[in-house]
DNA sequence: CGGATCACG
DNA sequence: GACGTACGTGATCCGA
């Protein structure tokens, strides 16, 4: 997986003494004094912001002294026994920094005779056995012992005063040997703050050099008895015991009881509510500012990152800054390399390499990232600071000349540990692509980061009528960097004359692709940098960056279809409509278009003369299935046929024909590509082909989901969310009934009736859903009376009994408008942003259109949120089930579609349903159950 | 290329 | 006083 854990131990008590001493001795309102404190919050702000950094904390906890009093101690009594009260005011602050710790919802470790640094080695070694990082935020030298590298997971610390990292080297060059013999230095040196007696007389310089020269400890004193007389012979025998004492004392507890499992340590955001009243009570105005703005300047980077700690107003937007960052050029074209000679190209891996960050982009010959082959690479490392690898450039033509360039293995040889490699986070624009045409060349990237994403994020839903909204590379280079990128029609053309990327000259291949990557890079440093200001560092970090090579995988992968079984179905469906089209001449009188709304519009309510045709606002008969229903009720034989018609060419030109279309040539499996950035609301999109909208519900559709199929020995799992936005609806507007009836796992439609109508009938059970439904979607009582045929009087009355039994709908529903009309955007469960840009619009029926959707998008995206983090863990959870067979190939929004062999079925189902069904923690509990239906068979039809 | 229609959750 | 009535998508066809 792409993000390792990394888990941040702050020593908490050791920072306060050092910020004591280091910051002006500030009071809050009340007159306490909070100097320390502020430098601890500042701190903690700081460590937050990191969270979405290369080597940023995923989890994090702070650790303090609870009492002074420890094992060592018990082993000798003068252990810190010289060491003065603390200052007087600085012993106020104490309690205070657990207020600012809990004020950020961090974990705080604090146990009884156990000191700090005894807990946090035991924490780092418990992390590090677990392979993840960690990183100990504290300067104290005993610690510096656990520094290095153990199993490819390593310990190093932070300085957060100095602001910087210590490594191997750092300990090294302080101590002249590495961590382990940290203790043997320290045991010979002694320290006159803890009290540890060492040798009389022996300091650093000594003690360093005896241990380097003889290894540890024992052989250093042993050395003595060899030495010319001299004071430090005499001390090393005379004080033998001190340094053995000094030895245990100065050696680190690895083995404490852990209070709190270290997987509860995640950083999932900081709720901004306890935050905020902490920085208001102790007069921190500054860093309340930040939150409040939720927003910063470009260049005040010290700014917090908590995920739900946005008040970002509409107003506040600081997106569409047109301005170019300060400190970057503007782009230079002609600064750009093309990368010809396999030293070049070495040359600028290894300068990646060191630079710990890449853009990367790829060029193919054709948009289809499961079909297309590579053309070249581009990175960039800095602005101007850009190349392209062309890989496959020269003309059709196979006698055609073609340019000097790096043989596609080697360059691939060469690229590989770079763009594999942990150290190095590589950038992309839609970085998914890329990974799906990479991994056809055996080619694994990893991390990535994803600017498109990061945008999405961001800024979901803010754009007005097309106008800004995308996040599509030109558009947001254009609206962030304020510079208008080489197009690809530009490059290569359009229409008959357009030609393949592989055939553009190498000069003009190389501004075109290194630009990408230069502007991606620049793009990165903008928008990387707002996510923590505003606030969507945790659904980045936490969902959607992860889910990115999730969903590359499932498009991989693919899913088979039975072409014959298709085929059939088109012959079948084709046969009908030529007979259905004939009658429906006959009965119309004349022949024309039956697919053309415009003049079957005409057909039926002119030249047959029917009553109630409809225009639109385009001047043109309504004609869709409500009205034609409506005409067949009335004994209207033709719409009958027209309905029958329409449902069998849809499924013929959308379902069988084009479906055989899409089966890739090379895996003879059809791969769909999802959008991540395509619904407002944080739902997955499904294109070429969508394989999100496959029918279902009626009979003859379903044939075509029975075309979906498992290869031999396999079968295919559906796994599907039960009534999920119901549940998530209950929960959210806490209502009692609702989530009572879900807990008990009884029919929600039906115990709806119950507590509108007092029974449940059939009518009344169809009646609930409907209304259930129209309340996620935002009611109307015209839209509600519509889809149950009564007047508004009846729906009104029906809506206001509906607010009466379930008060808390009514209340979800004011309380999620005022936000979003205060904030700008609507918030998921987990922290996800939609922006309704419209929501106080003039335009009521616009206005009232931005309502509707952002009172469901909560529920919609929160639903989305949770099949995401599903997804994430989904693959880990059946690997370490011994499940590697089971393989996730689609998703349908509340489904989650397998392939496995027939033999895995009953031990899938149970992880499958376990991830499902827990998805929302830790970050989320929720007071609804996650019901989980799965099915299996030999077809996707089979298996619902 | 926009509108109309209809497939899905 | 008129507006135009359920949320979120994508594919296909017609016709300007």
């Amino acid at each position: 997986m792409a993000d390792k854990n990394h888990l941040y131990l702050v020593d908490g008590s050791a920072y306060i003494f050092r910020a004591y001493h280091r910051l002006p001795p500030l009071t809050d309102p009340e007159g306490t004094p909070v100097g320390a404190v502020y430098g601890y919050t500042t701190m903690l702000w700081k460590l937050a912001e990191d969270l979405d950094k290369a080597d940023g904390p995923t989890h994090l906890a702070v650790v303090l002294d609870k009492s002074s009093h420890s094992f060592r101690n018990e082993i000798y009594d003068q252990y810190k026994a010289n060491r003065p009260d603390p200052p007087e005011d600085l012993v106020p602050q104490f309690p205070l920094i657990r207020h600012a710790t809990r004020a950020f919802s961090l974990p705080c470790i604090e146990e009884p005779d156990v000191e700090a640094d005894d807990m946090i080695a035991s924490y780092a070694r418990e992390a590090q056995s677990k392979g993840w990082d960690v990183t100990i935020v504290s300067s104290d030298k005993d610690l510096m012992q656990l520094v290095g590298e153990r199993d490819g997971a390593r310990i190093d610390m932070l300085d957060t005063m100095k602001n910087a990292r210590i490594y191997i080297e750092e300990v090294e060059e302080k101590f002249g040997v590495p961590p382990e013999k940290v203790g043997d230095v320290l045991a010979l040196m002694g320290d006159s703050v803890d009290n540890i007696p060492g040798i009389f007389g022996v300091g650093p310089k000594t003690a360093s050099k005896l241990i380097a020269e003889h290894g540890d400890l024992t052989a250093a004193l042993d050395s003595a008895e060899d030495m010319k007389k001299s004071k430090l012979k005499e001390r090393l025998i005379e004080h033998r015991a001190d340094a053995e004492l000094s030895r245990v004392l100065v050696t680190l507890k690895e083995d404490c009881g852990l209070p709190v499992d270290i997987d509860d340590m995640k950083l999932d955001g900081v709720p901004p509510g306890p935050l905020a009243q902490f920085l208001e009570k102790h007069g921190f105005t500054s860093l309340l500012r930040r939150l409040d703005a939720g927003s910063g300047s470009p260049d005040r980077p010290n700014n917090l990152n908590p995920a739900k700690a946005e008040n970002a107003g509409a107003e506040a937007s600081p997106q569409g800054s047109r301005q170019p960052l300060p400190e970057m050029p503007a782009v230079d074209r002609s600064s750009y390399e093309c990368v010809q000679t396999i030293d070049r190209l070495k040359a600028w891996v290894s300068r990646a390499e060191a630079s710990m960050l890449v853009a990367v982009d790829t060029e193919t010959s054709a948009l289809d990232s499961m079909a297309a082959d590579l053309v070249g690479i581009s990175l960039a490392l800095g602005p101007n600071d850009a190349c392209y690898i062309p890989l496959a450039h020269g003309g059709t033509d196979m006698f055609a000349e073609k340019p000097d360039q790096i043989a596609l293995e080697d360059a691939l040889a060469a690229l590989r540990p770079l763009l594999a490699s942990d150290a190095v986070t590589k950038i992309f624009h839609n970085g998914k692509y890329d990974l799906n045409v990479l991994a056809r060349y055996d080619v694994e990237v990893t991390p990535i980061d994803d600017t498109m994403v990061i945008s999405f994020d961001l800024d979901a839903g803010r754009g007005l009528d097309g106008i800004g909204g995308g996040h599509g590379m030109d558009e947001l280079v254009d609206r962030h960097l304020g510079h208008t990128c080489l197009t690809f029609k530009e490059v290569c053309g359009t229409g008959k004359k357009a030609i393949s990327f592989g055939e553009v000259p190498l000069d003009r291949a190389t501004e075109y692709a290194a630009e990408d990557a230069d502007v991606t890079w620049r793009l990165y440093q903008h928008l990387k940098h707002r996510l923590p200001l505003e606030g969507g560092t945790a659904i980045y970090e936490r969902v959607d960056r992860p889910l990115v090579p999730v969903v590359a995988r499932m498009e991989q992968r693919g899913i088979k279809v039975d072409r014959a079984n298709l085929a059939g179905l088109s012959k079948e469906f084709a046969t009908e409509t030529g007979r259905l089209e004939k009658e429906i001449h006959a009965l119309a009188g004349r022949e024309f278009t039956v697919g053309s709304p415009k003049q079957l519009g005409d057909v039926l309510f002119d030249t047959l003369g029917y009553k109630g045709g409809k225009k639109g606002k385009s001047g043109q008969y309504s004609t869709d299935q409500s009205i034609l229903e409506r005409l067949s009720g009335e004994g209207a034989e033709i719409a009958d046929k027209v309905l029958e018609w329409r449902q069998l060419t849809k499924l013929k030109s959308t379902y069988t024909d084009a479906l055989q279309e899409a089966i890739n040539a090379k895996t003879g499996r059809v791969h769909t590509s999802y959008s991540l950035v395509g619904a407002q609301t944080g739902r997955l999109s499904s294109t070429d082909p969508n394989l999100q909208n496959i029918p279902i519900r009626t009979a003859i559709g379903r044939q075509i989901r029975d075309a979906f199929v498992a290869e031999e020995g396999n079968v295919l799992l559906a796994a599907d969310y039960s009534q999920i936005e119901l549940r998530l609806a209950a929960h959210m507007a806490d209502v009692g009934p609702l989530k009572e009836a879900f807990a008990n796992g009884e029919d929600i439609h039906a115990r709806t009736a119950t507590e509108m109508f007092g029974e449940v009938t059939r009518d009344t059970r169809a009646q609930a859903k409907t209304i259930n439904f129209a309340i996620l979607y935002g009611i109307s009582r015209w839209g509600l009376a519509g889809r149950l045929g009564v007047e508004a009087d009846e729906a009104q009355a029906m809506i206001d009994t509906y607010f009466k039994r379930f008060p808390g709908i009514q209340r979800y529903i004011q309380e999620t408008l005022e936000t979003v009309r205060e904030r700008g955007y609507s918030e998921t469960l987990f922290g996800r942003k939609t922006w309704f840009p419209r929501i106080g619009s003039k335009n009521q029926a616009e206005r009232q259109g931005s309502e509707r959707a952002a009172i469901n998008a909560p529920i919609q995206g929160t639903s989305a949120d949770i099949i995401k983090r599903a997804m994430i863990r989904m693959e880990a959870a059946l690997a370490d089930a011994g499940l590697p067979k089971v393989q996730m190939l689609l998703q349908v929004h509340d489904e989650l579609v397998f392939e496995l062999p027939e033999s895995d079925i009953d031990a899938a189902s149970k992880v499958i349903e376990n991830v499902m069904a827990n998805a929302a923690r830790p970050a989320v509990i929720l007071d609804v159950p996650l019901g989980i239906e799965i099915g299996t068979g030999k077809s996707w039809g089979s298996a619902h």
